[in-house]
DNA sequence: GCAAGCTGCTAACTATTGCAAGCGGCGATC
DNA sequence: GATCGCCGCTTGCAATAGTTAGCAGCTTGC
């Protein structure tokens, strides 16, 4: 092959071990927004608390295993934390709340709706009153 | 799941598929498709050989650090060597509404963080008391 | 024959992950 | 106000990820 692909070798040599740091501060924001402990999460995942908490704070650098541990135990897509670590180029696709919510397998039907509900209004409200931006 | 069937060159290399869960002989199967050998594999992604070598046969399990730097010398998505090493599960076990309403544009932190007490609430009061499917 | 070039693999080593044990701090119950 | 339970964090230590150096085999050319 020809040489044109050094671009990806001083790439991945160079390495992108700058911007990982926001893993661990990502996993503790979800943590914190499932109003789970570090230990609860830790256990729940099964990774040690103190390893879980070197993690977020971002002195030690989980492998993907671990992070699809705590995926599985936050219960978001080990895409989006792969993508958040930097381990995937481009992040998967935002799926609508809506299809997320249609899709779902822990709601019934019923408790759809009402999930539905309070989306819905909330985005009413939000664009009549004020932007989403922070 | 049904893999890409552009084996139409057979390389007489009698490999075919014999990759089980295994990344390794996926990895390799790859590589020798794109007719490289070790070495260059190895150092085009960066790594050194006779590491790749041990992960090509399931000796030592890669992080998905390596993983990627693979994935991207051997032009193949990153998602796809995750998915082979078994660290996304493309199975159902991943609900996306966290996901979806985490990266919704029309809600707020707060509003988000509403939705998702309610949707959590909805979960844990679904399965402690029935679910709505098997 | 034999040196030069490749192929993949083994061995020994260092660096890092990930864990068990244990620390002090904080709020509740007695 | 001592004890219990949970919180997050620090400290060593075992396991393993990933390295460099070097092995044997297999071609190609002199």
């Amino acid at each position: 092959m020809s040489k044109s692909k050094q671009q990806a070798v001083e790439d991945a040599t160079g390495l992108t071990e700058e911007y990982d740091n926001e893993v661990g501060s990502f996993i503790r924001e979800q943590r914190e927004r499932a109003n789970l402990s570090l230990r609860r999460l830790a256990e729940r995942a099964g990774v040690s608390n103190p390893y879980l908490s070197q993690i977020e704070r971002g002195i030690r650098n989980p492998s993907a295993e671990i992070l699809k541990r705590l995926s599985r135990a936050l219960e978001i897509s080990a895409e989006t934390l792969y993508t958040r670590a930097g381990l995937i180029e481009d992040g998967p696709a935002a799926p609508t709340v809506v299809d997320a919510i249609e899709s779902d397998r822990s709601l019934t039907p019923r408790q759809k709706q009402v999930v539905l509900d309070l989306y819905r209004a909330l985005v009413e409200a939000g664009a009549a009153t004020d932007e989403p931006n922070e």
